[in-house]
DNA sequence: TGGGTACAGTATCAGCCTGATAGAAAACTC
DNA sequence: GAGTTTTCTATCAGGCTGATACTGTACCCA
């Protein structure tokens, strides 16, 4: 390391690039044949050649029958493969635990869920609860790809909180973990590489990738649930900020009145439109669930739906907010698309509309809204990606070539 | 074109990277032996003697006498010279047009000032007679450095608004721009290489590369003068967003009753604090300045520093919305470090500590603030900057080798 | 049925770049 | 002035790309 600047490049470094610029053609454009990667990546019909003949033999592609010839040789069809390669999801949420093997091509080949016991929910050592039960998640995912004989290549790790580059949940309050070294603790367990990101940072690049956001460079993420959080993908990649806190936008003030308060370890914004300020607003306006429980936001959206006017004025007072919050999320990023997903995710139809109306004419640039496609799975599919590309990227690929 | 997706590497790629490196790394730790280059970078000695020697060839950097001798053969040190290469930076500004020269290492070596008549600030085809002074002004740029043997290389352009990458100003207000490729203008005049870029973009660009932000990959800019800007730098990239709005925070919402209202052709925040605004203020608030001119953000300095009561606490109210703004992009994006900047950055001692106190407590994460180190230059340099990438990076480069 | 044609894929080789090694150059020490 | 130490430079092997020529495969048409 010693005081290393810049990178530097070498003729590895070429052919590495190059396989990527191969495999990113495939997984974005569906099979191809070796001349359409060509044209498509600009490189010459021998080093596709050669370098496809190597991600062939790693099992990174296969071939995928012939294409009808147009007057000479048919083309062999080459597809991206990530069948056969897994990597395991670790998703720690406010009231489950769940788990997931995941293959190179986003699709769930196992999944475990384990629901929080109410008692745990508040209980004093929750904290170390939940901890061992991801722990042994974690290992069961690892016995069962080990059963398919496939086994688990990395793991990906997502929690509702802030979580470091080196691995470690610096304050995740849905888990009640303080500086919890996650990365760590199961990279010495396993020996895989492991990645442990936020929740809406995942749903982020998980619709980037396999959902609403394909193919767009500049996009949000917004998390709307028990907590609200964004993603934020710039230029093609996700931005974490310089403290990993970038996206908290339940931290955001929402006026001027915002500055002669406190907001110690809870923000304005999610004070405002969280679930426990749901709830706080719900009782005023005499809203509750029909049986008592404590209200949700699924509750919200069915009294909306069944014609409920109290309920109607909540949701309006709370879009205000969200789209407040989302107005100069846009003034800063200008994103192309905002993808709003979360437990609210499912109810887009009730929030994308409403969101869209109060943006127009209050900001410059509106972007496209959209609802997340791969809803509850986002996250998984998300947090599955960052983890085969520390398979693909790193040495440790480089390894066992 | 035609759908490519990704971009691919070869031997001339890798070549430029690792010139690159070594370019930066004198840059950012002055003169280097090549001993010293190839410890920094992990280049080997042989790799680094030949670059070295292309770069020297080309000018980009100059040997700068020797190191003491350790018992050996004296080291030879190797220093980045940017002069002798020269660019041409525009500044059209709202009240005047500025010119520069500036050399490869940011030295400002020629000057031209031109400030606006008062009879066009207002006058209908102001647009036109701004657009044909910027054109003379580069002629006149371009005579200067023909007439030091030293040809400018290429342009780059700053302009008070939004600026596509295409080097089309969609809108200036401050200018009546309306989608005037002044990019190709110039180009088709010139022959050169051109950059049209907004002012708090290069303003960040500039404090990034050789003022308060040196070394940090993650900061905002914050422009304060007759409107309000900022310039984001992310990944040490500076990030433009999908239309080239990216920063542009005048149009932020601050409260909730600003979705009741519409905000055509200007924003929430440039209304209350950008100078129309503060003059508006003002004159409810019964303060002028001394001779009766409009006031300006200067003035009121002026008369906070003399005591005014009325003017402290006008001040009091534009660092209210300043700071929401700001505190806002902050928990967008986490940035390691916010610098102030424009017309208001010379009142740093002012507006600093007012931010940071409203900051602290509100938001989980403040970032240092700074004023900007550059002062009214470092647009200026940060268009250089701009500028001098395209020669770095270009084919136009490669051509004249 | 068989040759011609068109296109896909493959082998060969020059050119470029890096890194390793050995050698030349320059200053210091004894 | 010879030896030592360190820096710089020349040479060469190895890897990668891209150009070219060549082989393989299917269709078309007589």
């Amino acid at each position: 390391m010693s005081g290393r600047t810049s990178s530097t490049a070498n003729a590895e470094t070429v052919s590495r690039v190059n396989q990527t610029a191969i495999l990113d053609a495939l997984r974005q454009h569906g099979p191809l044949s070796r001349q359409q990667i060509g044209a498509r990546t600009g490189l010459s019909a021998a080093t596709v050649n050669r370098l496809a003949a190597q991600l062939l033999s790693r099992g990174l592609i296969v071939t995928d029958g012939h294409q009808p010839s147009t007057g000479g040789r048919p083309s062999i069809l080459l597809r991206y493969s990530g069948r056969g390669q897994l990597v395991s999801v670790l998703h720690v949420g406010a009231t489950r635990t769940e788990g997931a093997l995941v293959d190179f091509d986003g699709g769930i080949v196992h999944r475990v869920r384990r629901p929080v016991v109410p008692d745990v929910l508040h209980a004093a050592d929750r904290a170390t609860i939940r901890l061992e039960e991801a722990l042994s998640v974690v290992a069961e995912l690892g016995a069962a790809a080990d059963g398919r004989g496939q086994p688990s290549q990395a793991i990906g790790v997502v929690v509702p909180g802030v979580a470091g580059a080196d691995g470690r949940v610096t304050w995740a309050p849905a888990l009640d973990w303080r500086e919890v070294p996650v990365g760590s603790l199961l990279s010495e367990r396993t020996g895989l590489p492991v990645v442990v990101e936020n929740d809406a940072n995942v749903l982020a690049v998980g619709e980037h990738h396999r959902g609403a956001g394909r193919g767009v460079q500049d996009l949000v993420a917004v998390m709307l649930g028990t907590g609200i959080g964004t993603g934020i993908v710039t230029g093609g990649r996700l931005h974490r900020g310089s403290r990993a806190a970038a996206g908290e936008i339940g931290y955001m003030l929402l006026d001027r009145s915002s500055l002669a308060r406190l907001f110690p370890g809870f923000g304005d914004l999610e004070s405002r439109v969280g679930s426990a300020g749901l709830t706080r607003q719900a009782r005023e306006r005499g809203i509750a669930a029909p049986d008592g429980r404590p209200l949700t936001a699924a509750d919200v959206f069915d009294l909306v739906r069944s014609g409920s006017v109290e309920a109607r004025a909540l949701l309006e007072e709370t879009l205000d907010h969200v789209a407040l919050a989302v107005a100069n999320l846009c003034t800063v990023l200008d994103p192309e698309l905002v993808i709003v997903g979360g437990e609210m995710g499912g109810a887009a139809d009730l929030i994308t509309p409403g969101l869209r109306d109060r943006l127009v004419g209050r900001i410059p640039h509106v972007p496209r809204l959209a609802a997340s496609e791969l809803g509850d799975d986002a996250v998984i599919v998300g947090a599955a990606e960052l983890a085969a590309r520390l398979v693909r990227n790193s040495a440790y690929v480089a390894a066992t070539r």
